[in-house]
DNA sequence: GGGTAATCCACATGATGATGTGGTTCAAGG
DNA sequence: CCTTGAACCACATCATCATGTGGATTACCC
């Protein structure tokens, strides 16, 4: 089995330096990088002659200067094949999906045993993802059916009349989809708009896309 | 510690029973409802006087009768306490997809070896969740960023106007809030349109909801 | 220095959308 | 039996949107 390349962005220098000489243990792994910020990062990564092979990554967010979550853009940018673990003590969700948004792979608390993170690191090489169940269990809420506010307050009509909406068809269009008269198509839309409470289409169709309808 | 009950509802006798032999064993561990089906699950569920506690559920997704997701809402509906781990062959983008946005809040592959699949049901009870690697990784691409198509192809602008258009603003409002003239705001929204390939806000708006812009 | 692109503005026209009033039919429930 | 609500349709009016044509300024690149 080939060796994995690995790098580390964190300021602080006591857990830089534990995961340092934990990981740096394993015969299979090795650190091309180790920097205390994004710019460093960069900056190292820049210096050799050919860029350094870099499989996965642990970064941390809260650094000096520009935080892991703006970093991981610039990183992808230069290293798109690398696939990127925050490593963190917050679990806000807020942080955990924009790391996700802009393009981590996986997020672990750094509560987590090294050597649970040494076989993170392993999963992640082979194709696969990490997340502390804690956080994963936030990001799996994502999916689940919202509050549902607005459930069943929608007649099975009515949501038909929105779907056509959120797919961009005009009233006409809806019309003939649906074998109605346009004047029904608006007359649907005023009551939809009154239950929403909403008044254009625009917020019809934001309100179904985010998930606030069903 | 308290017990954590379970229920079982998977089709193939060697499985269910291997399941059962296995995690009934551990002493923390109980059943309260083995089933073949949602069908027959939900009518054990109701026979005792008074309604079974069950903390944590497996749930196969090829059933005979209803599926597993179909199987979801209806067991939520009834016990909407218990967490819903599905416990399937498939590791389909759709499938995963749609247990989660049904409510299921764990998705383990039954290639997975006994003993972790017990571990996952104490970190489940726990408040967290547990996902194989392999499905965790298409969990978290879910939210990374898209193909790109469009990436780039909007000036700052451009993409100021396309976010007041989803925030439901008139051209009138847009106008106001970016301090230019209506016409103006046309001309921006006529080249975006060119841009994007659309002709309405409506398509607009999807678009970048979808994540099709940025 | 001419080409290109982004931003800005104006005028005009037809299509679409938002909203109100008024009416019919049918099915479900008090 | 009568009310209520969903679904259906029509007419009317004003606002908003979609689209075209034409022009100005700035800035950057070759």
């Amino acid at each position: 089995m080939e060796n994995i390349h690995l790098a580390i962005v964190e300021d602080d220098p006591v857990i830089r330096e534990s995961l340092e000489t934990y990981l740096g243990a394993h015969p299979a792994l090795q650190f091309s990088i180790v920097a205390g910020s994004v710019e460093d990062f960069l900056e190292k990564a820049e210096k050799p002659a050919r860029v350094p092979k870099i499989d996965v990554m642990l970064l941390d967010i809260g650094l000096p200067g520009m935080s892991g979550i703006e970093g991981i853009r610039h990183i992808r940018q230069k290293f798109p094949e690398t696939d990127i673990v925050m490593l963190t003590t917050f679990e806000e969700e807020d942080k955990i999906f924009k790391s996700l948004c802009s393009g981590a792979c996986s997020y672990i608390s750094k509560r987590t045993p090294l050597s649970t993170i040494q076989e993170a690191i392993f999963t992640i090489h082979r194709g696969g993802s990490f997340m502390s169940p804690s956080i994963a269990r936030k990001v799996v809420q994502h999916f689940m059916p919202k509050a549902r506010k607005e459930e069943d307050i929608l007649s099975p009509r009515q949501q038909q009349i929105v779907e056509a909406l959120v797919d961009g068809l005009s009233y006409k269009l809806i019309a003939d989809k649906l074998s109605i008269s346009i004047d029904t198509v608006r007359d649907h839309i005023k009551r939809i708009y009154k239950l929403l409470e909403v008044n254009s289409k625009a917020e019809v169709i934001r309100k179904a896309l985010d998930g606030d309808i069903y």
